[in-house]
DNA sequence: ACTGTTAATGACTCAATGGTCATTATAGCA
DNA sequence: TGCTATAATGACCATTGAGTCATTAACAGT
């Protein structure tokens, strides 16, 4: 095994193994981070029923067996897996919003620019894949990341808008009542560049403008609303 | 089986062999129909590699067995379903966008409409789903359903916006450049409705009055934008 | 170095399920 | 009313893969 560690595809082994040519490496702390991150991208590719903790544990450089001493079952690694990649990142950015000294435009296009990088351009967006495919067998995860993630950037979107209506920039209207279609192209980029990008590819950038550009027009009052592009 | 087929959810069975009491109806004809829906309500709910072949049967009234004088395999009875999900939906209609007499305001509201009544509120929303979820694992079927749907629903709104362009109700920008994001919130819709939902119910008319009113304030020049609601 | 603890292994079990096939019942026809 | 072709059955096989466990070996403490 120790040789046919540099091939195949996506082993995870540190140089430090390599090197010292040991078969069997004590890792304690790392290994339960490391399964979950092989875990996490055979779910992504297979599904929950699809993925094979053989598959799982090779990836992350170790036997399947090893997998159990640190999750109970397959599926309390797949939530583990889950679990850890919905990271809290709107926890301290809502408060932030109403100091924020510019106008609600440069908000949202700032907003919409983190959202794309965040959600469309990184390992998150895997993630959105698993919950749509998996959400109706594992209530639970929905739950999760609705309360860790989706609730979170709805509070943010909902400040936003108030705070753009109270400032006379925002118009009310359906759509600031939903706030949340505000980000619904970065949901269809996300989920295009996993499905049909191979077919019919669209560049980020032109996902990410044309989304600024219909948000822009449709939720800023008039004088707001200039482009300046 | 003939006294359990009352109970037990979602088993299709015609009254016809029900009131005959025959355990054995041989049919030729409606067989592979039935089999498709049975396969694709279970390919939705558990994925491709989750559905068990003999829930299928059982879902369509028949035993496993008999799925194979129809399908080859697993697979082939997958493709069949989703290509008969797959209808050809914009076919006609993409030559009355330019016949169509009223205002592109009006026009846009008739599509999103339409477009929420077809993938938010139908079957196809399952599509959505076996889509995104095994769009990696079988890329014959994103190509397929991108040629036979989404492509065609491409040009449909590329038609729109271009009449609305030429009529000066559209105004240009990165928006209508790539026309696609303004069906982006019924996808969102979709989604929602499949996974968050349950835990924070947003109604189908919310949705809608949001989408619509961000996508005529989005693309629409000034004058035509009122929303008058 | 010696030793106890336990992380890691890999061979194993067993249930689940995709797929096969000989048998049986049904519908259409002579 | 039989006869034939074949749709449908259900028992069966083979494989796959989740989960177990006795054994092995790496590390920490002495």
């Amino acid at each position: 095994m120790t040789f046919w560690s540099f091939i195949g595809d996506g082993i995870i082994m540190n140089e430090e193994s390599i090197a010292s040519g040991r078969l069997r490496r004590r890792r304690k702390e790392e290994r339960p981070a490391e399964l979950i991150r092989a875990g996490l991208e055979e779910f992504a590719l297979h599904g929950f029923a699809g993925t094979r903790l053989e598959d799982v544990a090779r990836r992350a450089g170790v036997v399947k067996g090893t997998i159990y001493r640190y999750f109970a079952d397959k599926e309390a690694l797949f939530l583990a897996a889950v679990r850890m990649e919905v990271s809290p990142v709107f926890s301290q950015i809502t408060g932030f919003i109403d100091a924020y000294p510019g106008t609600t435009r440069d908000l949202l296009k700032l907003i919409i620019e983190t959202v794309h990088r965040q959600l469309v351009n990184s390992d998150l967006r895997v993630l959105v894949r698993i919950i749509i495919a998996e959400g109706e067998r594992f209530p639970v995860l929905t739950e999760l990341y609705y309360a860790e993630t989706v609730s979170k950037g709805r509070v943010l979107l909902e400040r936003i808008v108030q705070r753009g209506i109270a400032r006379g920039e925002v118009r009310e209207g359906a759509a600031a009542r939903l706030p949340l279609v505000l980000v619904a192209p970065a949901l269809m980029a996300a989920i295009w560049r996993m499905t049909f990008d191979r077919h019919a590819p669209i560049s980020s950038e032109a996902f990410l403008e044309a989304h600024i550009d219909l948000v822009l027009h449709g939720v800023l009052v008039g004088d707001e609303r200039e482009t300046g592009q």
